[in-house]
DNA sequence: GTCTATAAGAAGATAGAC
DNA sequence: GTCTATCTTCTTATAGAC
């Protein structure tokens, strides 16, 4: 296929224009693939009939299965980062989760991804496990840091550096559990029972009733 | 299914001990496997060598892999309803869930098994996909019947049963999210953390602070 | 850059010997 | 009951044409 189509004006005649572009198709494909498949039982092949290619093609552009997989995670990372709204410290820290569950659940990959690869983890050797566990760290780390925060201005009672620790282990593992759950059942409300949760944790943190303000629209 | 009745007392000299107790090693060694690698990519080759025989074999008993897995869910089924006792009702129910989550934790297989074929079930099409919904969704019966109970008793307060829903389906969320750390990171002190988290669930509950008894030693 | 063709191997499953 | 041998299909990866 030559792909002669001399586009207008944005696209420059680089030489590496399609190939670029190529690139991004083939991670996004493999992202799903892996989601639904796992990084081991999801094949080259289903990528490339994705894309639209053969399997060739993509040990050429990644050199391996492997290469594919920590550009799908590289992407993943960079997306992260860019959702990260650096404003919001503190206990407004976990109330904005729930705008990332919002985004999660609409977009589920998200999820899938980082349950199979998870799962898959669960053996030493796998190629992503250093990733999925220096992800959940830097979590938690996060999470704790905002607690922390939050203590020390004075807005919580009675929580030592370990209290926080477990607290903060526990808001995530309630987010990824319920999470799991609507993926074997997408009918559960998935925002409304992280929230009536999450409101749990800050009455417990706080020592008195909190009312959590409305999700904002359009978080897409 | 043909499903042979226990032999009664000593090891009768009936001609199908030895295949019952081949069946058996099979079946420990297909969980085993298929907790680490998953169903898709639990090979039949590494089961069958795990076990010292080949692959025809475990066709033969099981008519092909689907059966395998048939079979390793049954045994899982019915290892959960020996260990259910059932005297334990009302609020008693998830003082007893720390009880299990040291046996998942002794028994580290199990959480991988039900985590991995989670993770497999997000396709429609897996074979262990409605059992793990229906697993999940007996679970959560079972919770919310207690928790039911111990509000018709005027253990807690003001829990209508919308609430009792999303309080139940919370706490095992927490559960199941808090065994996935622990399984990428088995130096958190997953016990410890769980009782901590039920005891906030406890106490929003009954409204008044919550002090759980110790585990009891030696829940094997 | 992507293709066809192919290598080298592992997968699940079956047939028939013992 | 378990074996060996074999079938078909699918896997990742490479070589070379265009």
């Amino acid at each position: 296929m030559t792909d002669a189509t001399a586009p207008s004006a944005a696209a420059q005649r680089g030489p590496y224009q399609n190939g670029i572009r190529r690139r991004q198709e083939i991670v996004e494909s493999a992202s799903r693939v892996f989601a639904s498949y796992g990084f081991t039982s999801g094949s080259l092949r289903r990528i490339a009939d994705e894309v639209g290619v053969t399997p060739a093609a993509l040990t050429r552009h990644f050199g391996n299965k492997e290469g594919l997989l920590s550009a799908v995670l590289a992407k993943w990372d960079r997306d992260a980062q860019l959702r990260n709204t650096p404003g919001i410290r503190g206990l407004d820290y976990f109330i904005g989760l729930r705008d990332t569950l919002a985004y999660n659940q609409a977009n589920r990959g998200l999820i899938e991804l980082f349950l199979t690869l998870s799962a898959e983890s669960t053996n030493a050797d796998h190629p992503a496990r250093d990733f999925i566990q220096g992800r959940y760290r830097h979590v938690v780390a996060t999470g704790i840091q905002h607690l922390r925060e939050a203590r020390d201005a004075g807005e919580t009672v009675g929580l030592d550096d370990e209290a926080i620790s477990t607290e903060v282990r526990s808001v995530f593992a309630t987010m990824d559990g319920l999470q799991l759950q609507w993926l074997l059942n997408p009918g559960i409300d998935l925002i409304g029972s992280f929230s009536h949760a999450l409101a749990g944790y800050l009455e417990r943190w706080t020592g008195r009733p909190y009312v959590l303000p409305p999700l904002a629209a359009g978080t897409d």
